[in-house]
DNA sequence: GCGCTGCTTGACCGTTCGGTCAAGGCGCTC
DNA sequence: GAGCGCCTTGACCGAACGGTCAAGCAGCGC
């Protein structure tokens, strides 16, 4: 799993043939068709499995933590660390945005994601803290800032992850303002 | 040029053969390759106009605006704008970012947006308007925002541009807090 | 009318792809 | 050891791809 991913993100996922994933696992093609009916599945299927193994991370980080800012935070922090560790995920993540058969798997996935944050916002908003815009376009937002540092920073330069978190943190509670 | 950027975003680059593409123009596939040396150029060509076109919009929504917080809000307004008039480059930009090839034309094109927005960011910390935040990760934030939000509200659903372009604004100024 | 240049055609080519399948181990039960 | 699932193999298939090219055509100067 963990090899076609970095395959797939390598050359990409149409570039990247059948036999060039059987050839890097040393096994024969037929092998490949006993466990998945197709290419699609297979992507389908590291696209899921990637999506909720990101999850389990983001509820490991936010606990039981009761202040709804500082639980979006440590979801923002917890989902930089992770994308660290799995850019190959990104990347595929990526690319299935851009083919309408693989989008609807995407778009599940992401919206439990971004369904937690909404209600974590509407908390926020509730109590006082922060302020009265439709939660459903701030989260999108702010797993915006998320996706786009990672691949920026994380990828093509190599700046630590804790520095690109605390700006995203940052950013993301308090914009550019001062 | 309009109906291959179509193609490309409806099914895919790879899905889409040069076939395809002449088919759909009426002529012949010889008059492709007597303009294009092959499909990854006539993609590279489409990035380039693509980003060319955007980026003056850019700067003609400026202007001369002297405020530099106001240059970044009229910049991220005409983007937003700009994505709603041209969905499927959006998608080209995106499938361009997961191969190798094509990412470093994509780069360069970024870059230059990125280096204006770094010169607003920079005249709006110096004045004391921004927090003093790396401006150039700061840029990037603004970056996916903008087409995280283009991307969800302008094209699955089908948010008014102003509502979205709005909340945007206000995120990227003020963060979430109130 | 002739020749030339710039553009256009689509049949064609070599290659490679996703996917199939007849055949063959390998380990289990009885 | 016979029989039987479960897995594994890789040669093979038809289809489709990106790209080529010999041939043709329109327009223009002469």
């Amino acid at each position: 799993m963990t090899e076609s991913t970095r395959l797939f993100a390598e050359r990409g996922f149409h570039p990247t043939s059948v036999s060039d994933i059987v050839t890097s696992l040393g096994v024969g093609k037929g092998v490949f068709y006993w466990y998945f009916s197709s290419k699609e599945e297979l992507l389908a299927q590291l696209l899921q499995a990637a999506q909720l193994d990101l999850r389990r991370r983001q509820q490991g980080a936010i606990g039981d933590e009761p202040d709804p800012v500082r639980r979006i935070e440590l979801g923002i922090r917890a989902s930089m660390q992770w994308f660290s560790e799995h850019r190959d995920a990104l990347t595929l993540f990526q690319f299935a945005a851009t083919e309408e058969r693989f989008a609807p798997v995407l778009r599940a996935g992401q919206e439990v994601a971004v369904d937690d944050l909404v209600r974590h916002l509407k908390d926020a908003i509730g109590t006082g803290r922060a302020a009265d815009q439709d939660p459903q376009i701030v989260a999108y937002a702010i797993l915006g800032v998320v996706q786009q540092l990672a691949r920026t920073f994380l990828f093509s330069r190599e700046e630590p992850v804790e520095r690109v978190a605390d700006v995203a943190v940052a950013f993301c509670l308090h914009g550019l303002e001062s």
